[in-house]
DNA sequence: AGCTTTTATCGTATAAAAACGATAAAGTGC
DNA sequence: GCACTTTATCGTTTTTATACGATAAAAGCT
């Protein structure tokens, strides 16, 4: 196949790069920064903790934490009729190589 | 004063996490990681070399590098006509720092 | 089963980001 | 001064994100 055309020798987003834009996404919001240092803190605690720690509502709190279990920087689990959240350590990991590479 | 109120004791962002939060955004677009990898591999260059590296119009690249100057992680100077833009190093050590506390 | 607690989702409104073409601004060279 | 090159900004449209209240869903308790 040809491939002669000058335009078109334009970068190509690799894999790792798209994962990086991923993960700062995610964290390029001031309250979800909050929420993992409350997550730091308190080591693990259930979505209420949460929400009676910042000043957003509920619904916008869980909207949050969806985005930063999306991209697995926390996870939850079910503990009786409450979850459980806390970070990821890989994820975080996963996180320093990446912006290493800058 | 009085701070009785049990409601009250949200977690307040401090500083240094406002300023994670604004890198992080900076970073959290894929067409920003790909101009600072241009930069990266050039070392410096100006800014119609990036537009030619990426796939999307010189206006819109121009925005991009405002919001990456905007927080500097990149700096620009005047060269001529044109502009040469490189990485702000500090930034990008800051930006290190910062994620190291996480 | 009914009630309570806890969290996710829905619907919606507002705001912010992203993208583009067109145009302006600033510098070079003739 | 005029044309040319290079980049920023303007105006606009489209898309995505954020936030909230209301409601649904899931689990435990009596």
């Amino acid at each position: 196949m040809k491939c002669d055309d000058a335009k078109l020798k334009k970068t190509s987003l690799v894999e790792t790069d798209r994962e990086l834009a991923k993960l700062c996404k995610a964290l390029g919001h001031e309250a979800r920064i909050m929420i993992l240092r409350v997550l730091i803190e308190r080591n693990a605690c259930i979505c209420g903790e949460i929400v009676d720690e910042l000043p957003i509502s509920q619904s916008t709190v869980s909207q949050h934490l969806k985005v930063l279990k999306a991209c697995e920087l926390i996870q939850g689990e079910v503990q009786g009729p409450a979850i459980c959240y806390c970070i990821n350590p890989k994820a975080i990991k996963r996180l320093r190589v990446l912006i290493a590479s800058l």
